[in-house]
DNA sequence: GCGAAGTTGTGACGGTTTGTAACAGCCGCG
DNA sequence: CGCGGCTGTTACAAACCGTCACAACTTCGC
């Protein structure tokens, strides 16, 4: 689960994160011969505890990387979008189940034969480590999010890095959300019943506009990133949701 | 942040310079050169913002690494142990503020000298590698932590990964909790109430037994992993100490 | 020895979130 | 066209945890 396009959100207002899209001569050009496999929504990659003996490329399609508790709760610790890696790890099995959301189409990679690459090119080197540190930058802000976010922090921080991840520029960018209601809960720590409930709120008050069933318009991205927990409380252009505001912010 | 296997401290073990040309064999012996800097309890080693300029090297005593969200919230990210790296980054800025809990012995090294010995070696890349992996797993245990696990769940897992990192397989380990509970909560994504309800729920059951006020026994280590949501949940023997057990202590 | 400040433990209360429902919308199928 | 199956939405009671308050205790300074 290597994240180049991240999912890294800019903590404090000041520090917009410039994400460096895929270099040609990359860590992609590796799979370049390799051919390409399909998965259908719903199955599995891998299994956590499968031997690691690939490294994947996402070459179209999402997936989800989660782990379960052995009375089945799940957790969905990211979802992995084309251009990223997925099963970079040194260890000797696979420390999570990763599933295609939607039809996936990916290149394999033979681990011993990648770690070889690597350690052989002075080029890809400084790439993977960089891909290691973003995902640990990512995996740091989900450990903010779910250790003392609310669950309408969540939700918008959520859609905010969506929203950002296909470029800022439009100001009322159209976002998809291939995921289901159950995969963002196990993904933010929620139920799909608080996170259906935040989301109207979020409709209600004219942040977003649902578009169509996996998708939608962000009305207002500067209120959602607000509401994301981003700026700072006194800010007054970034007031809260309906009844909910009142009680988080009581002036 | 980087926990390494080897504890090792060669701290009186001088490299004869003369002999072998500068390829460290691990990577603390990197540091092994450097002078020793102490920071006192509550001082911080940098903020988070900070130009990333150094590695460090914990030699002894024990760090929180932390980020504040813009209202004042806090969330501890990991704490810091002898023989671990901090500030591996290959971002520009620290990403998060690592302040000393008791009085810290540190060496540092300089950043961009640190990648090229990095780069140089291909004894040490693996090495920095699997640390950035194993980081990257206890990562992900903490986000399964704060995702879907209950307040007596994410103590009683806390207390296993201290138990745990002793090594020593004595049934009952003494273990050092040097932070406070206010640091324990703002890890655990809990209020220090809480916290310290849940260590009495825990001393009640016989699971721990306080020691002093920064050191308790691990009595039950099995029930101790049982209640950290480890084992399957209809394992008898590993009940739970809530409503069930306060039947049985009607105190 | 004494008081102040910080840390920890305990109780009562309330709020956010959850769990359990029932219901509505979308889709494929016969 | 009507039918289940699935996903998503809404309502209500319950549970867990957070908030507030206060007491006990330690640590430090004087």
């Amino acid at each position: 689960m290597l994240s180049q396009a991240t999912m890294s959100q800019p903590r404090g207002a000041v520090r917009p994160f410039a994400t460096v899209p895929p270099q040609p001569a990359s860590l992609n050009s590796l799979f370049g011969g390799q051919p390409i496999e399909t998965f259908e929504p719903g199955t599995a990659v891998f299994w956590e505890g499968d031997d690691a003996r690939h490294v994947f490329e996402v070459v179209e399609g999402v997936l989800r990387v989660f782990r379960i508790l052995s009375d089945g709760r799940r957790i969905i610790t990211g979802f992995i979008y084309p251009g990223d890696l997925l099963g970079v790890s040194l260890k000797d099995q696979y420390l999570y189940t990763a599933e295609a959301v939607t039809r996936t189409k990916l290149r394999r990679y033979e681990h011993g034969r990648f770690q070889d690459e690597i350690n052989r090119s002075p080029e890809l080197r400084p790439q993977l480590f960089a891909c290691l540190c973003d995902e640990m930058a990512a995996a740091q802000d989900q450990m903010v999010l779910l250790a003392r976010k609310s669950a309408e922090e969540r939700v918008a921080s959520f859609l905010l890095v969506i929203a950002r991840r296909l470029g800022d520029d439009a100001r009322q960018p159209v976002i998809e959300i291939p995921m289901t209601r159950l995969d963002m809960a196990d993904y933010l720590g929620l139920t799909i019943e608080t996170v259906s409930r935040t989301m109207t709120r979020l409709t209600n008050c004219g942040v977003i506009a649902p578009s169509s069933r996996h998708a939608m318009v962000v009305r207002k991205l500067g209120k959602l990133a607000a509401l994301a927990g981003e700026i700072d409380a006194d800010d007054k252009s970034a007031a809260g949701v309906g009844a909910v505001q009142q009680a988080v912010w009581p002036q």
